[in-house]
DNA sequence: AAGTGGTCTAGACCACAAA
DNA sequence: TTGTGGTCTAGACCACTTG
């Protein structure tokens, strides 16, 4: 944990980003409560508190970075809702782990949850197709008849290993993009966020599926054999939907995972472990 | 929606805690936001601002309920968890669904999950014992060495029919009460919950997994067959487990939903209907 | 009794969207 | 240009936990 206070600070959002970090992304984009919340993270997975320490109270964060109370608890909400910290009246939070996942990306993209764990993300494209919407795909998308999609159908695997078989449907001015890119592009999140199609609210649905002729041929398993069955509705910060997927994946390749409180909760795809 | 502005009111949170609500629970228990939430939830689900209608602004709801912009937020940030509306600078809140799960305890009571459905709930006790724990519940629990767990296994039933198997190991404290209780008592939850022991926080984990004996014979499907399964880990307001759980559904009698966005998420339970 | 998180207020400036 | 939500501040009182 920086020691000092945060540069910049004061009234509104200054519009000096700080782009601290080297690397990737993040690193408390923008808001100040992002970049307090980031370090506090940081600080916690770092183990600075302890494994099962107490944090400092909000007033000693808040003199700490020189922002005020409020704030602190901004960030510690971020922090909450990550499963990272408790937070209950009349005592320090405390801490709950050490390791979790926390960026909101690794949920909504392959490419991104293979690297945090140290995989290598391929994908195989089967087939792509333009053509008229059935009502389904008109209800989830948004469509008026007549309009038309755009089905890709794509073998992912981790490190060349099959996992799983995704299914997406995309509206006209999404999957006109997706249409256009080389079969080799593994990653279509990232290429449709360089296109300023942005990825913010996600309905998921899980379930069990029985395996259909596609799936058996793609992933190599038995046909009618149980699959694990992930549906997806992605919208953007308007709430148009953007996409409207269907994975499904391998037993025994990927558990998904949730914590939830009576705030807030938040969702995390892992592969298996833990039992 | 109430036209007025709500009793009470003034700085700090007044004791005046006005249970309005006559049957159930909840009703903006406590806290003036959560009554605002509530009463925008139920403007929201009856339809008051249409569909896909817009919220009136911040500024307006905060003069409407006479409260500050402030609570307003925080009223609003509860339904934004649950799905319930956008969040978009610039533009009016948009209502996103009228419909939707909020309670947040039918997550962890089949009970409340099944009435919510208008099914019967039912549980047909197989077996409770009491012996050491071992290494994986200690560490699930926060047990030390020599400690016991109470284990029980349980039928669940939708309407009489089989749907899910119940495995779940308690620590001693909680144990106890559960073990004097009749075997006829359905909810285990709500008897804790009068008992003092709270359910605040969980972690789910979700995968698919092969059915034992125990679970064919109870569930009366194939030895081997596949199931749905559910690991949770339920934590009380301290951060201490109360609670560590294993739930395999037949296949097509549950899906799990998951809503979740940059900020907040909120998952639910849900028979299976959808395609 | 002291400390801590939960809630609320009043006012301010900013970034973004739409007219 | 105007309105809206996003962020931040400074101060206040309360309920709960712990010594």
């Amino acid at each position: 944990m920086t020691d000092v206070a945060l540069e910049s600070g004061r009234g509104g959002a200054g519009p000096e980003v700080a782009a601290a970090g080297a690397s990737g992304a993040e690193r408390g984009a923008g808001s100040l409560y992002r970049k307090v919340a980031a370090d506090l993270r940081e600080a916690i997975t770092t183990g600075a508190f302890g494994e099962a320490g107490r944090l400092p109270a909000e007033g000693a964060l808040a003199e700490q970075y020189g922002v005020s109370r409020g704030t602190v608890r901004q960030a510690l909400a971020v922090l909450r809702s990550d499963g990272l910290v408790t937070s209950r009246r009349g005592t320090r939070r405390v801490v709950l782990g050490t390791a979790r996942v926390q960026s909101f990306s690794e949920l909504l993209s392959f490419t991104r949850w293979a690297y945090s764990m140290g995989e290598e993300p391929g994908g195989i494209l089967d087939s792509m197709v333009r053509r008229p919407a059935d009502a389904a795909e008109r209800e989830q998308l948004r469509l008026e008849p007549g309009d038309e999609v755009y089905v890709m159908v794509r073998l992912r695997t981790l490190s060349g290993t099959p996992v799983m078989v995704e299914r997406t449907v995309y509206p006209p001015r999404v999957g006109e993009i997706v249409a256009e890119l080389p079969p080799d592009v593994v990653s279509h999140t990232e290429v449709l966020r360089e296109h300023g199609i942005l990825f913010t609210d996600a309905d998921h649905t899980i379930d069990i599926v029985a395996a259909n002729g596609d799936d058996a041929r793609l992933l190599g398993c038995r046909r009618g054999g149980p699959l694990l069955r992930e549906r997806r509705r992605t919208t953007d910060p308007t709430g148009t939907p953007v996409e409207w997927s269907q994975d499904r994946y391998l037993p025994g390749t990927v558990a998904f995972s949730v914590h939830n409180s009576l705030a807030t909760s938040a969702l995390s795809r892992h592969a298996r472990e833990m039992d």
